[in-house]
DNA sequence: GGGTTCTAGATTTTT
DNA sequence: TCTAGAACCC
């Protein structure tokens, strides 16, 4: 028989101890008693390579410490304990994710053959997470997805749920996991033999679950120090290998797996019910007697194992299947001499009682399950041997741990208590009849209804019935049409409706053109069309440039050669260099120029008819080049122009505030007679003038295209009114009449808040806090802390950290990364290396205000909002456009739909120089109601435990 | 040619 | 302050 405790951390982990590593390991598990013990922490770079060092290879899967460490320490193990311990290769992964509605944080524990499985594994997770900043690496990824990927990566991997009743961190957990296994892992559960039962539950609650009949339930210490090694383990009768293990796990007809050495389940930390900060202590059934709300404040309960048990069983208390494995109860060997001794369990007396016994007797487990009672008595006195006895009996009393507390178990009473106290240890202990364990409560559970299966979002009004507006917009036929859209209101729905309906109409989808500026939004449009109306298929969805590089292929008879950035690059640098000019201010000249379709004179035209010069020696085309030359073209060759001008009968055109000259001289080409092109857009987000866009051409539409009717979207669906109303006020500050005020439809939802922090770091700890709140807490030590946490269900991917440059997101991202929490930077080149699970990874977006236009996102922040920074000041450059800046703040506070945080560094680093910027400009003039100023507390530690929850 | 030192410059971004 | 590219040195 051997003794396996399989999950264990390294140091590498939160709030585990420093002496971790494999010698104390190894040691620790000598004097426990434990053959089989897995590594921890497996997917941390340094962890792993510690343990590659000082781990070698013996049975199948199974390592042992190296012979000269092993030698060194020989010394430190009592000669009693002096045992082989294997080692082996184990890590736990915390999956946060939301799923079905609901924020699920679900623990596994992941066993793997070999260093090769397990370095595949991490390479697998390196690119989808961060999984060097803590040994418990925490992502947003699906369990079923992680399941899944580890059997991908290693077919033999064995995957255990971890501590399946724990509350916050659970399959079964009452706050963030899943009813039934299946809902979590789906086909996958198939895969999984074995689950963990956690310190909180034993065997009996857990057979209460007909469900659970088929797995194995396993004990493993979760420890976060050596001394907590194996307080909890599984006993098997199989060699210490990896093979040997798999196939104890699985068979459960053999006898591999013998049981499970267990924690009284009372004195888990998650036992009964009950609000810690109140000192409330429920069981289930009284927990319903007060409608699960704590008697002192009213405020939630942190529902325990017990009730979460009883809300699942399908079996009464103290039922099970016929065929269950053995377990014994035990009290870690510290506890028990505290009780025989009367002084706390880490005094020098009790950890000296501690190491005499491993020296007369042996291993702690040997000590607390199999030395004879003479033995104890004779090496630590009657007192011992009677608090032995009566542990190994169950005769105990037991205050059962709630809310995150751990649970007391008593061996005496308290007059015993007073006796030893008084006597010592040599007072020698009466058999006394005594009350038997606190019985568990006796109340069947009701099974509450699952109405929360596969929530479904709200319908979103606007798709099911359009407003007036929108149908107006939609239904107008005859005339050009220009419609002004301000955020979420439901723009690119009014454009692919009226697509559709023009297909319904009779029209045939090849007759009409949706033109959009980038490759995302065609592709986004294109589905959106699909999922509205297959009909309309063949609805031409494209690109400014796609449209011109279609045209120019016709003309030319072939595809035009196109200059990629480089090659551009490749034909400037020199260029700029004989005519004395910095690169970029060449570049940006020749761009101007060809957007603008301006013949410019003088030096600048010298400067395009050289460029021109040497694109043509090269054959190529550059990327403005796609629109202006298919225009110009289409505006000089009769016969093109009669094969395009008439070609679409309709073309629709989005974000119309970003088109340049050369643009619209291109839809005028092709918008002969009878065509009718429908604008859509908001000046308001016109954020592109630096790159050649021109938002005065949308208030020329109706002079580039006669006629043009014009109209406006008014509701807005996306952003509750307190957000409206902030971004609607600074927008005022540059005043124009045609503006549409919007009218919020969503109601209630709290104001902005805005924090003015000291420094970028402080401000990224400030934004880290809140997301951690606002995820309900990462880690147990957050949930502990503030178990208040509302229920306010928002995963990673509903939260968004914008900023002006990039330069502002490695202080974010690393304050992020420190809180555990999942992040994507947006960077301006993707990662060469990505993953496929990569898509359904959900991280918070770290991106730039630019980057988010036109997505929102449930929570957002605005970081940065300082004078210099916005409007942007570049160092020796004439300052970003003022109203431009505003616009692009605009875009930014109207990503938000249900909450937006705002803040600014009072002091930072920009470019070497330190400054002592002002808040920005664009919000100094706001008023005070319009959103909330919180206060940032001065001591760092303070911050994060009162800023946690604080909305 | 390869390595070191110096110095200017430093947004936002799509095709 | 950091970095990329140029200038410089052997």
């Amino acid at each position: 028989m051997i003794v396996a405790d399989l999950h264990i951390h390294s140091r590498y982990s939160r709030a585990t101890a420093r002496s971790l590593d494999p010698e104390r390991l190894w040691l620790a598990a000598r004097r426990k008693g434990l053959d089989l013990l897995g590594s921890g922490d497996f997917t941390h770079p340094a962890w792993l390579a510690e343990l590659k060092e000082k781990l070698v290879p013996t049975e199948d899967g199974a390592f042992e410490l190296r012979t000269d460490l092993a030698a060194c320490l020989d010394d430190e193990t009592p000669a009693t304990c002096r045992r082989p311990v294997r080692f082996l290769l184990s890590g736990e992964i915390s999956c946060i994710y939301k799923r079905g509605g609901r924020t699920r944080k679900v623990h596994s524990l992941i066993l793997m053959p070999d260093f090769a499985a397990v370095e595949r594994l991490n390479a697998r997770l390196g690119r989808l997470g961060n999984i060097v900043s803590d040994g418990r690496p925490i992502l947003g990824l699906d369990s079923q997805d992680l399941l899944a990927l580890c059997l991908e990566v290693e077919p033999r991997v064995i995957f255990i749920p971890a501590h399946i009743w724990t509350p916050w961190f659970s399959l079964f957990g009452s706050k963030s996991g899943f009813d039934a296994i299946e809902e979590c892992f789906g086909d996958l559960t198939g895969h999984i033999q074995a689950l963990e039962t956690g310190l909180s539950s034993d065997p009996p609650m857990n057979w209460r679950l007909r469900s659970l009949d088929r797995f194995t339930l396993v004990s493993n210490s979760d420890a976060h120090s050596p001394g907590n090694l194996a307080r909890e383990a599984n006993l098997l009768n199989c060699e210490p290998n990896y093979p040997a293990l798999a196939l104890a796990l699985a068979d459960r007809q053999g006898n591999g797996f013998a049981g499970t050495l267990e924690f009284f389940p009372d004195e888990g930390k998650y036992h009964l019910d009950g609000h810690r900060k109140c000192g409330m202590r429920l069981t289930p059934a009284e927990t319903r007697a007060a409608g699960g709300r704590c008697p002192v404040c009213g405020g939630p309960l942190t529902v325990g194992v017990l009730s979460r048990v009883e809300e699942l069983a399908d079996r009464p208390p103290g039922a099970g299947p016929e065929v269950a494995r053995s377990f014994e109860s035990l009290v870690p060997l510290d506890e028990v001499l505290s009780e025989a001794m009367q002084r706390g369990p880490a005094t020098k007396g009790v950890v000296a009682a501690r190491g005499e016994l491993l020296e007369r007797l042996g291993p702690e487990l040997y000590i607390l399950r199999q030395a004879p009672l003479a033995d104890l008595e004779q090496a630590g006195g009657s007192v011992l041997a009677e608090a032995v006895r009566r542990m190994r009996a169950g005769e105990v009393w037991v205050e059962g741990g709630y809310d995150g507390q751990f649970g007391v178990v008593r061996l005496f009473s308290p007059a015993e208590r007073q006796k030893i106290k008084g006597q010592g240890a040599f007072w020698s202990l009466a058999r006394e009849a005594r009350p038997g364990p606190t019985p568990a409560p006796a109340d069947h559970a009701q099974g509450r209804a699952r109405a929360e299966a596969a929530l479904l979002r709200p319908l979103d009004p606007a798709l099911e019935d359009l407003n007036p507006e929108q149908a107006r917009a939609v239904e107008h036929r005859g005339t050009p049409l220009l419609v002004r859209a301000g955020p979420g209101t439901g723009k690119t729905r009014v454009l692919v409706q009226r697509a559709a309906r023009m297909v319904e109409e009779g029209l045939e989808p090849e007759r009409i053109l949706m033109v959009t500026f980038t490759r995302k939004a065609a592709a986004e449009m294109r589905e959106r069309l699909a999922a509205l109306a297959p009909s309309a298929e063949a609805v031409r969805v494209t690109t400014f440039h796609g449209l011109g590089r279609e045209i120019l292929t016709q003309a030319l008879g072939a595809p035009p050669a196109v200059a990629d950035e480089e090659a551009r690059l490749a034909l400037i640098v020199p260029l700029a260099r004989d005519l004395g000019l910095k690169p970029g201010d060449l570049a940006q000249q020749l761009t101007r120029c060809k957007q603008t379709l301006m013949l410019p004179d003088g030096a600048v035209a010298e400067h395009l008819a050289a460029y021109e010069a040497l694109l043509a020696k090269e054959g190529l085309l550059d990327l403005d080049d796609l629109v202006r030359q298919a225009a110009m073209r289409l505006h000089r060759e009769q016969e093109l122009a009669r094969a395009w001008s008439g070609r679409f009968g309709q073309v629709l055109v989005d974000e119309y505030q970003d088109v340049n000259p050369a643009q619209v001289y291109l839809l005028r080409a092709l918008c002969g007679p009878g065509v009718e092109v429908t604008a859509i857009g908001d000046p308001d987000q016109a954020i592109y003038g630096f790159r050649g866009a021109d938002r005065s051409l949308f208030r020329a539409f109706a002079s580039d295209f006669p006629g043009a009717a014009r109209m406006g979207l008014i509701d807005n669906y996306r952003s509750g009114p307190a957000i409206l109303a902030l971004a609607q006020a600074l927008i005022a500050g540059d005043p124009d009449p045609s503006r549409v005020i919007p009218r919020p439809r969503l109601t209630g939802g709290p104001l902005p808040v805005l924090c003015e922090l000291a420094n970028p770091e402080a401000e990224a700890e400030w934004v880290a806090d809140k997301v951690v709140g606002l995820l309900g807490g990462v880690d147990s030590r957050q949930v502990e802390t503030a178990p208040e946490a509302a229920p306010l269900n928002y995963g990673a991917s509903d939260i968004a950290v914008l900023y002006r440059l990039h330069a502002q997101a490695t202080a974010l991202r690393e304050a992020l990364e420190r809180a555990g929490v999942p992040v994507q930077v947006a960077a301006r080149e993707p990662l060469a290396e990505t993953d496929p699970l990569d898509f359904k990874a959900q991280r918070v977006s770290l991106l730039t205000m630019h980057a988010a236009k036109g997505l929102e996102f449930p929570v957002v922040f605005v970081a940065g909002l300082e004078e210099g920074l916005l409007p942007y000041q570049p160092p020796q450059r004439p300052p970003a456009d003022l109203d431009e800046e505003r616009r692009l703040l605009f875009v930014a506070l109207t990503r938000a739909k249900d909450r937006l945080y705002l803040c600014r560094a009072r002091q930072r680093a920009l470019f070497g120089h330190s400054l002592r910027p002002a808040l920005t400009p664009l919000m100094r003039d706001l008023a005070s109601s319009l959103l909330i100023r919180e206060k940032a507390d001065a001591p760092r530690r303070r911050a994060r435990q009162l800023g946690l929850f604080a909305t």
